[in-house]
Parts: structure tokens; C-alpha cells; sequence
DNA sequence: TATGTAAATAGATGAGCGTCGATCTGGAGC
DNA sequence: GCTCCAGATCGACGCTCATCTATTTACATA
């Protein structure tokens, strides 16, 4: 209804310029958007989203030997997602002795998770 | 504390198989993390993200035209990315003339944010 | 010390992505 | 009709990604 949100051209034909004035935001989040979209990134590979959902539904340590057979993947590639997942600080990882536990970092997914609502 | 949510490896030293029996969730969602996964993946880019942050604070459509000067982007480089997104499903696009007119459809984005909290 | 094993790393390969300039499409106005 | 312009599409380029096999690392146990 109110004009102001659809955000149409100011002018049918502007003169030597663009077709409208810049109205919308010069926007206050660059940087916030390249955090964003990085954790974003590391969540959009199925393999890689469902290792979070695995990890967050135990709220503790998972062993890897338990993750690898999740998947119809070879080890190194899981081995490889979650690097990227760890890259991206979403999840964290400990290796006491043979085996390897990784558990999700919480925080990491507050600001995109409250952008996103 | 709870050992369950520990998720170790059940035997210190499996005969003949894996080193842990298969404890974790053969998982319910296979489907539901390939639909999440890419709505993650098509905000998995900073200029994206940014395009839907803009279209959601314009609960209205906005013009292609004041979409381009925000980055420093070649035109086609955005129309690029608005496709990517419109594939997603998170946005839609109306072309009644010479402009076109984008907008969020919020629906998309639902699935995945609960899913995120 | 030697052996076995869990996980990480290395290297390769084929597919996909982000970006650009150039071109195409189709509505608007003279 | 012809011209102008907004936006989409095309083709190309360099880079990243997901995956594999093969190897390396480091801990455990005999």
C-alpha cells in the first residue's frame, strides 16, 4: 500500500544519470554480511548440514568413526567437511588420544541464526 | 557428564568391523537438509546476502535499478546473483514494463531458520 | 621396537562459481 | 517505423569446490 516500500523509479526518464536516485541503504553491514555469508557458505553443502544437525542433537563430543559411516563418503572427505566446518568456526574439534571428537560452537550461529528471524 | 551424549566408541578396539557401532541417526532428513542446504548455499555469497537483507527491510518490491548502484558490480554480475536467488526460491520477480520489481518470499526462508534455532 | 589403526594431509580431477564485456530482448517514447 | 533504455542472457576467464586414492602422522598395544 504505502508507496514509499515498493521503491519504484523517482523519475520515468532520468537525464544523464541513473534511472532513479540511490534510495536505498548504503548499508550498515559489509562486514556483517561477509560473516554471515561465510557460515552460511560452510552450511550449504548436505553432508556438511547434516554433520551440524548430528553434532547439535548431541550436545556433546562426537567421534568422527562415528560420523564417517553416516555417509556414503570416503574418510578423507568427511575428514575434509569438517575442516571446512571448523574453518568457518562453527563446529570445534579435540584429539586426546587416537580418536577425534568434534562438538558445535553454539555462538557461532547466533548472529546469522537471529538475522535470519 | 552423561556418557550417552559423549557418543565414544563403544569397544576400545573393534574386531573385524568398524571401531564404533553405528549409534548416531541414520538421520530422518535427507531431503529436508538438500532443501536447507540450498537456501544456505544461495546465501553463501556477501552481495546476496545483502540482496535479500535489502528486500526484506522493503517488505515491498524494489526496482532492479536501485539494487545495482548498491554494489560495485557490473549489472549483469547482479542480475546473476538475483537469479541465483530467484532458483532458490527465495525471491520472486515481476517484469510489468521496463523495470522489474523483486521481492522476498518469506515462506522459503522459514524451514531453515527454525531449523537454525 | 614393531605393528596396527584413526584421522589428517597431499595431489589430482572434473564440476561449479563469480565476474566481466558483449550481445540479445522487449517495452517506451519520439 | 526507428531509437533508446532496463534487464536478461551469452561466452569466456580464473578460481574454488567436492570427491577420490594414496600417503603421512601419531597414538596404542603387544
Amino acid at each position: 500500500m504505502s508507496v514509499d516500500l515498493e521503491l519504484q523509479p523517482k523519475t520515468k526518464r532520468a537525464a544523464g544519470g541513473p534511472c532513479c536516485e540511490p534510495v536505498v541503504y548504503p548499508d550498515v553491514q559489509r562486514e556483517q554480511a561477509q560473516r554471515m555469508a561465510k557460515i552460511a557458505k560452510a552450511l550449504g553443502d548436505p553432508v556438511r548440514l547434516q554433520l551440524v544437525d548430528v553434532l547439535r542433537k548431541h550436545a556433546g563430543k562426537v567421534c568422527v568413526c562415528e560420523l564417517v559411516p553416516l555417509f556414503d563418503l570416503s574418510q578423507p572427505t568427511v575428514s575434509h567437511h569438517l575442516k571446512k566446518l571448523k574453518d568457518a568456526g562453527i563446529v570445534g574439534s579435540e584429539r586426546p588420544g587416537l580418536w577425534a571428537y568434534y562438538y558445535v560452537k553454539t555462538d557461532a550461529l547466533e548472529e546469522f541464526s537471529q538475522w535470519l528471524s
